[in-house]
DNA sequence: TTAATTTTTTAGATAAGACTAAAAATATTT
DNA sequence: AAATATTTTTAGTCTTATCTAAAAAATTAA
């Protein structure tokens, strides 16, 4: 069994695996977690013995077979969770991400996936992230930037990069959702800012923006 | 803000003050947590500092309003989930406990508020106890033992004293549950256990089962 | 009303998880 | 390659919530 604290390392470490590949650095789970690199090494030697990730001092970790696992069971209980709450209990998905962090730690395999067969079984949480199933197995979806299209291509809103409260308020100002369709109009040069048309209406972006929002194209 | 710890101490001596009245001797608090009175006696310090409850040394405790609201709320969570967990996700009525014990400390006051909406604004949870609003009311429901029944009186049940897995199964067993009719048949005056109707059937029960068996008369 | 018993509190210890400050190892510059 | 800078680890401290053992207070019995 593992604590919440635990938990929260291994989907830290997940994650960060997701996007590098090589060994996890201690500084960079510190900074994800916002605690300190003489507490991550504490931890991490914590969870070596524990067989869910390989650390060799200053080397950095990997996680193994078992700590994947773990892993993505909080992330499948966080993104269950999270369509819960919007579909269910009227949350916008700006709302949903602190609860989200408290919920997935419930421990109960039964409340889980009676949970997953109450929402009919969704493939993706309010932000476009795909939902591991009971085995931990999720489909890769085929996503691109934003900032990658070329003017006059369109594509479809999947997700975004960014699930902070601050981003998710900015795209429903301009009304930018799941779902919804995007043409790029025109790219400036100087800043790569997006002009883009959106609800028949244009709209320039900055770049930042469209580095956060994942097209299907 | 309270501990996971905080609020069980709270929501114990809240179940405890409802039977006595009187002020909440440390053993009795000991004896409901399963924990040692010295551990009892560091706590009910720091929530007297809290200003939750009145502690006066070798003297017991007793609740503030502070401390009452505190244990109403989880009492509120608890039940609601427990609603939740039997009307949407299949669980039985002994599944569900261990689970709400966890689900009651999660933070969160529009998620409780829209749970509630959720599920009907339900007034009871699965076991017939009450659930307070989110004031804290509670209507008190007049209820009576099965076993303060006479032979040839009928009534329904409409909750249970004891909640635990055990003798949930057991009721179970006999098919008794909420909104189930009664009638006492005969009791015997030896040990005081009765024989009553139920489901066209007569079954004969101990005063033990009767006691833990509320009834609406 | 003493004596014995029970309850409660205090004192000191432990484990988890975090922290600071300093030491050790690794990386980067010059 | 030596000097500097950065990263990581170690050592020691703190807080929360627990525990055991012993002391103190309250209760019950003789």
């Amino acid at each position: 069994m593992f604590t919440l604290s635990e938990e929260n390392y291994l989907k830290a470490i997940y994650h960060l695996q997701t996007i590098s590949r090589k060994g996890i650095s201690t500084n960079s789970i510190a900074k994800k977690l916002k605690t300190k690199a003489s507490s991550v090494t504490d931890m991490i030697k914590k969870l070596a013995d524990k067989k869910v990730l390989v650390y060799k001092k200053y080397q950095g970790v990997t996680l193994t077979d078992l700590g994947k696992q773990i892993a993505t069971g909080v992330i499948r209980k966080h993104r269950l969770w999270e369509v819960f709450l919007v579909d269910k209990l009227n949350f916008s998905w700006d709302e949903v991400h602190d609860v989200a962090e408290q919920l997935e730690h419930i421990k109960s395999p039964k409340l889980i996936n009676e949970l997953d067969a109450f929402l009919g079984f969704p493939k993706t949480d309010p932000h476009g992230d795909p939902i591991p199933d009971k085995n931990g197995e999720f489909q890769k979806i085929e996503k691109r930037l934003l900032s990658t299209l070329e003017p006059s291509q369109l594509g479809v809103c999947i997700g975004v990069n960014d699930s902070s409260s601050e981003f998710l308020k900015y795209l429903d100002k301009y009304q930018i959702s799941l779902g919804q369709q995007i043409k790029v109009i025109s790219k400036e040069p100087f800043d790569d800012s997006l002009t883009i048309l959106i609800h028949d209406k244009e709209i320039t972006i900055s770049q930042k923006i469209a580095n956060n929002i994942y097209i299907q194209s």
